[in-house]
DNA sequence: ACATCAAGGGAAACCGCTTCCCCACGCACT
DNA sequence: AGTGCGTGGGGAAGCGGTTTCCCTTGATGT
């Protein structure tokens, strides 16, 4: 006899003889199902909390075919941008009686697949955040997880609600504003390369350098950590240029910590702007120019591009694309005289 | 009839019918039962793999009795620590082939009863950071949530396994570290006043007071935000302690930030510790002294005392507690001449 | 007073899987 | 050749709910 607990918890069938009724009217009471008579549902319930009883979700799923959970694929749990995924995504599934179950692949793209259909049997969509998977992978893989919302990533195949950061608009207008500024030499400190929103911003930048002919754009071998950055200062240093696009805040601010060090000062020798407005970019010395992105409302809108597949088995929601707003602080200025 | 899916899933009879065996057979093969021929678990994978069959979670954690899942309980999931918690335990779960479902109180101490049975209802464990709950509540909560790990909350009457990191002693250190650099003047700047960590902070500082009756301790009210620390600076500027021990690293930078914008220099003024060693602690100007909580470990701890009670069946372990370790920065030196 | 009908609740099927029970078959032994 | 026994696999009973189907009951109408 399989899964027998020491103490059996208290099921239907004990509230059903409890109040005198058939099992199948407790679960209608409990389901508010209006046809039982006030009376016998007035019994029912009070059965019911006087055993403190509470219908076994597992049964529940089974038979109704849903979970009321919704799954989340994040690369890394550590990156503060998907901390604010799933944070959103919690809260604004909660608010309608959801909950969310994590899966972190760790960086490992062959590892994405596998949680992804894994959570997608266990709950009613998924969320995915697979910036390594390839672009093949994630059309194959795309259809067996409906219910899905794709952060990051877009398909060709299959229409699936994508939830996309414009990287490389806001890599462009950061570049707009050093030039406005009076930057004619800028550099761009890269991140990882395999990294797809890497990959946009060198896209963004090819358009700027398109635009601005007459700016001069090179790029200094970079990362996402801030150690990345506090490294790279020398580089920076020496490379001529005035106005730095980095690749994210962190790494930003390890590049501030450095140059600090060596005596540069920002924004007087040299200007600089981040990425992500994470929440400490405004309170370091000076406060980051940087492009925001408006993660804890992707969290939001990821679900309820999943409740909208969920309720009306549609999948028909366009791309969204979010602009990231430019957030002017103290580490950008005027190019030294 | 429940649960219809307009394209049904592969199930065991599928499988079954296309191997041409019972449906039980396919379950004894799909899970590693020797008793089967070789020769028949061979033409059963076949068919499972040619369908592509996965086994439905819901199904066998109905008949299984349990699901593989732990669920775990936070006050906010935009507070760094539990981020890191969650991050630990999920990784560590994982490993052991467990996944983790969130459930997020909002710091309403009311939900994170209801929070935890529901997520126990559905999970096989529940790990509970319930920092606002009271103390009577928590005792009639916990035996119904076995098995159960505690963050930061201990039971008298049952026994619960716990992790608690010790606030009163690091906060203590950090005291005396002030001390020693010749401040007999100290504030402690409040964190919220129904959390049970400001609580064991406070209690940490009277025994401070006890051992060091020459010292001078005041308290000012404070906050576990940005904001709050910065609105105190005033009153700490004004409060004429020297040496300022701060509820968190979050408030302390935010204390940080408003008197620099005052013109009061840490530590050539002020000397200023936090608390937690957060990552950016260490990037902050000048860098926070402060006392680092090992907590990614203390995910890692959690999922392993939950473990043990999931495979033992058995609650007996005890309490652990993670003192604190200082980090000596550049936020505190020598008291002012 | 009898036929008709609506409403309400019980029995049973079902969701997908695991496992117990037991039968059938094959082998070995007498 | 008959009996005993071990083994492998099919049938069926759960796990804990929801829902369909149908029968009972009471009310209403003529």
């Amino acid at each position: 006899m399989p899964g027998r607990r020491n103490t059996r918890r208290v099921g239907i069938a004990d509230v059903a003889s409890m109040a005198g009724v058939s099992h199948a009217t407790v679960s209608r009471v409990m389901n508010g199902n209006t046809t039982v008579d006030a009376d016998i549902a007035a019994r029912v319930r009070a059965a019911a909390s006087e055993l403190k009883y509470k219908p076994n979700p597992v049964g529940r799923s089974l038979a109704l075919g849903k979970t009321d959970t919704i799954g989340i694929v994040v690369p890394d749990l550590s990156n503060p941008t998907f901390q604010a995924i799933l944070r959103g995504l919690s809260i604004a599934a909660a608010r309608d009686g959801y909950r969310v179950l994590i899966a972190d692949s760790s960086e490992v793209s062959s590892e994405e697949a596998i949680l992804a259909g894994e959570a997608r049997r266990r709950c009613d969509g998924v969320v995915l955040c697979a910036p390594r998977m390839s672009d093949a992978e994630l059309e194959e893989l795309a259809p067996t997880l409906y219910p899905l919302v794709l952060i990051n990533r877009t398909t060709e195949s299959v229409p699936t609600p994508s939830l996309v950061v414009d990287y490389g608009q806001g890599i462009q207008e950061l570049a707009a504003h050093l030039v406005g500024l009076g930057h004619r030499k800028l550099a761009y400190l890269t991140g990882p390369d395999r990294s797809a929103s890497n990959v946009q911003r060198l896209r963004g930048l090819e358009k700027f350098t398109a635009e601005f002919p007459n700016v001069e754009l090179q790029f200094i071998p970079g990362g996402n950590t801030f150690d990345a950055g506090f490294e790279s200062s020398d580089a920076v240093a020496s490379c001529g240029a005035t106005g730095i696009l980095v690749f994210n805040d962190v790494a930003a601010m390890g590049l501030l910590s450095g140059l600090s060090e060596r005596g540069i000062r920002v924004p007087e020798d040299l200007s600089l702007t981040g990425f992500d407005d994470m929440p400490f970019a405004r309170y370091t010395m000076p406060p980051l120019t940087t492009a925001a992105v408006p993660i804890s409302e992707l969290g939001d809108l990821a679900w309820r591009r999943m409740r909208e597949q969920i309720q009306t088995n549609d999948a028909a929601s366009p791309t969204n694309y979010f602009p990231p707003r430019i957030e002017l602080r103290g580490s950008t200025g005027p190019v030294k005289a």
